[in-house]
DNA sequence: GATGAATGAGGGTTCATTCAT
DNA sequence: TATGAATGAACCCTCATTCAT
């Protein structure tokens, strides 16, 4: 892997304070200044290496969704049956340091911008396509086609609003719980 | 029923043009001078009859919720059985005036908020609440109470992952595949 | 007398409610609502009585200045020697109900308006005017035009100084002490 | 002394550019706008100076009695005995190019403010304070206590009282008269 | 006479963005 | 590369004033 270059750190260390700061205060209360700030940079820094803030939200949605993709991609790496796989996908999606409130509150902040922003909305697809197609690949040994996508959709929208409810509503909700309610779909 | 004065009717007007211009443009892009200029009216009109943007957004939030509220009481009135009640709340969820892409946006966009504002928290608050009674009524003849309390949050959050889906997704789904797939929960 | 019309009482409890929010608001505090709602009435009232803020301000001005004349006309009255009508002219300045924080606060705040307004300007020359004229009353019997002038002049400049005082730093003067500051002038 | 920062220099020309404002229009007509264009700089700048209009004032007020204070400082360092400095304190407060009715009505207007703003009131009495100890450093030799703080209290007022009527009445006064009205107190 | 709905101008403030250093 | 000065647009909100009832 190529050494990170000054611009790669520092572009990395501000998606990561962005994120930081909407987390506290969703993008209706993140501004480039508090930005800088959580950074502990000035406040032109951030558009020297974002062209715009709605590219810096991009890169951040962007970045947020790498993660969980290597979340999930680690222990889809473990699994052996199909039924393995399902689990990987789905606790992927509640490991602990991302199933928390200020996260899912960021997250929130950042879905409901996506009918504003076509970046944003392609990300947004990207994400769902690969839960899908994660899903699928586990799903379609066990069931025929149809019901197959069916399960899937349900089981992709039941962890989004799990999410979406611990967003809404901190402590409601642990990693574990979540899991349970969403493996018994499987059953 | 009392005869409505015109502060209700001017309210209800700038509520219902609030609600359309958050459809089109989300919390972050609705200004107090574009719900005016959708009501026709002038933008100081708007602060007349609501001390705020704030308070504005709360009463519009809150306004949703009992249309909502009203639809799932209208289809439970006709219920007959613990499953009618059952089908009255997730079909109520799913009208398809209410469940609609700008209609989901806007909401997803409120709840954005929630954890910025104790107010909105409230409302939301209520509105989980009323759910879950809702369901357990439906639910508790059915299957001993830890059963039925995890069956009602992987029911309400479905439901609500439904809406965020729609939200993000325009055209992704009908209200007959939503209600379907929740449904299926109660197999 | 003529009997007073409901215009009449109106304006005066409308001028009476004024100055009451400029003791506790000063001029750039006081709006046409708050005087409303001190005075208990709609807000259009005031400006059905006064043609506009201006005005209310001008009359409430020239309405606190009669107040201020009659105090003095009343001690005058009684008066006897050349040293009475002074004593009666600089006691009737610092009457306890006058002479306090929040009315000096009150006409210092009209004051400051006086440079931006000549109505108001007016009004204070008039003030101005009859108190110089009152005090040369006093002191032409007691000394040469020139010198009477002069102590005139020493003699309104305190008294206003008194007053700004009290304005500006609550406490830190009685009536007696500031009328014994400014009698210790004739000695 | 250490070289002055663009910061610095350009705080002090929009305090100088508000107090410009303020002699012509009062605190009640002052704007962030006029003070901009005084300044020949956009109106964003001064909230980039001064956190908010109520610091600006509190700056220029600040500024303001800093001002006078060296003229007197300035004056006392050449005097030599309790007398002289008494005079120096008294024609300090009346330096022709401070002692002139636009000015005053600056001062009257910010001074008509302090009840109102907890940091204005700071300052008043900082100012007040100063005076207050400057005259009793030249009248403690020539009186007993209780004599001289009557005496510092009747000159502090007076000069007040001058000030405030040169706001009032344009060219109603010249320095050299107010100094003179003073004085005669200290015979 | 009295109310309060309605307007619209204007103010303070925030903030993304540009630019000079 | 990095800073922060500077701009200007836009926003929320206030308020005097007008008007219809």
């Amino acid at each position: 892997m190529a050494l990170s270059s000054i611009s790669d750190i520092r572009r990395r260390e501000l998606r990561a304070a962005a994120f930081r700061v909407l987390q506290r205060e969703g993008v209706t209360g993140t501004t480039l200044e508090k930005v800088a700030a959580e950074a502990g940079a000035s406040k032109g820094i951030v558009l020297h290496y974002f062209r715009s803030k709605a590219e810096l939200f991009e890169q951040v949605m962007r970045e947020a969704n790498l993660v969980l993709r290597d979340r999930v991609v680690a222990r889809l790496a473990q699994a052996q049956s199909a039924q393995d796989r399902l689990r990987a996908v789905i606790e992927g999606n509640f490991e602990p340091d991302l199933f928390n409130a200020p996260v899912c509150h960021a997250w929130l902040s950042l879905c409901a911008e996506v009918p504003r922003s076509p970046e944003l909305a392609r990300i947004q697809r990207a994400i769902h396509g690969r839960m899908h197609s994660n899903l699928m690949s586990g799903l379609r040994p066990l069931l025929p086609t149809d019901q197959a996508m069916a399960k899937a959709m349900q089981i992709s929208a039941l962890i989004d609003g799990l999410w979406l409810r611990l967003g809404l509503a901190p402590n409601s909700l642990t990693p574990q719980q979540a899991v349970a309610l969403v493996m018994r779909l499987l059953d």
